[in-house]
DNA sequence: GACTACCTGCCTACTAGAAGGTAGACACCC
DNA sequence: GGGTGTCTACCTTCTAGTAGGCAGGTAGTC
């Protein structure tokens, strides 16, 4: 509570971009020491272990999204609006390269090698994102703000693959916009015909 | 074209095994030893490194794709039905567990860390696949044998980003049926309305 | 105020094991 | 005799992780 400046959180902060490029055995203590400015032996006195470090991680990048999901349902009411901010957070992520990929979809395709301690995270992080689309995407239904042709938690699945899948194909293809051809009708699929 | 059973195709599949569940820095040639009851040192008599091995492994990986592919198009004329055997047949590798996840789908999420050679034929791959999705999509819709709301290339990418992501999904919730829920309703919405 | 004790964050120096890779020998086969 | 496939033995570099020390700050006690 002291420390301005957070040396731990800068290291998870490093790892996270380390991941988000390379996964879990992509990078190494080594690598974060180089950013970080700091020793190795350090490092493993803010995280006793590369489990340590990456379970906290994937736990806080939950908890954040949680906290950043509960924020975006109060300012933004209408659930339409509200899935164009979500994949537009993406659109914006992945054009200007500043977190071009989600830490949870690399770690989440790793996740038969990952240590369990990790999994479980991954795996608690794609419940939560599923159940709050699922919820969005009921209540919009409800209101009449949404067109949904199956159930709203299949087409909360649905839409959860599509941003995941389209944040991949921007990456293989190398070409940011794909993201946002795929995700614009998508989107418009949603849309009620009545203001469509 | 002497060898049976192959000594250096053992080791590519075991090396698409591994890399499936682990990606490109989740496994090591004393893995792959391991597995096919050789030495380190007579794997690099096959791949002398790495990089050769898994170059060849994505190489060949694209071109039974092509091969699969040209296959399909003679024996499945209908652009809906191919798609759906395309879709089943992931849902298939999927349930099972043979082959749960594309090697191209890990690599491709790992891409930014991945030396040159390697990223250069992944990004292949992906251009074919798309390219050949695009191809039947638009056939299929010149024919009247599906319904597009979009032009034939972008449709073509959000029905791959779906497949991929309903992929990720399937192992993210370790449920393999949610395949199946995601591109049922996919599949639905490209039947043309007279036959819906 | 001074002394002691502890805590935090960082350091140097080190370890064991795994990584990818090499050198060279042996056996078999055309 | 040359090519192919395998082996043992080895190398270098990187890996996560440990041991122990040191500086600076804080808190308690006389």
């Amino acid at each position: 509570m002291s420390n301005f400046s957070n040396t731990s959180d800068e290291i998870l902060a490093s790892a996270r971009n380390l991941i988000m490029s390379g996964g879990y055995n992509g990078f190494s203590y080594a690598d974060i020491s180089e950013v970080v400015g700091i020793r190795k032996a350090s490092i493993h006195h803010h995280f006793p272990s590369k489990v340590d470090l990456v379970r906290e991680l994937v736990k806080r990048y939950r908890e954040d999204g949680q906290a950043a999901a509960k924020a975006l349902e109060q300012s933004v009411p209408d659930a339409l609006e509200l899935l164009k901010v979500y994949a537009n957070y993406w659109a914006k992520c992945i054009e200007d390269a500043s977190r071009p990929y989600c830490v949870c979809a690399l770690l989440g395709s790793e996740l038969p090698s990952l240590p369990p301690e990790v999994a479980k995270e991954v795996t608690a992080f794609f419940r939560f994102i599923s159940s709050w689309l699922a919820s969005v995407i009921e209540r919009g239904a409800r209101q009449g703000a949404l067109n949904l042709t199956s159930e709203p938690h299949v087409e909360a699945e649905a839409f959860l693959a599509t941003v995941y899948g389209a944040m991949l194909s921007a990456r293989a293809y190398a070409r940011p916009e794909v993201f946002g051809t795929i995700m614009t009708p998508a989107l418009a699929r949603l849309t009620p015909t009545a203001s469509r």
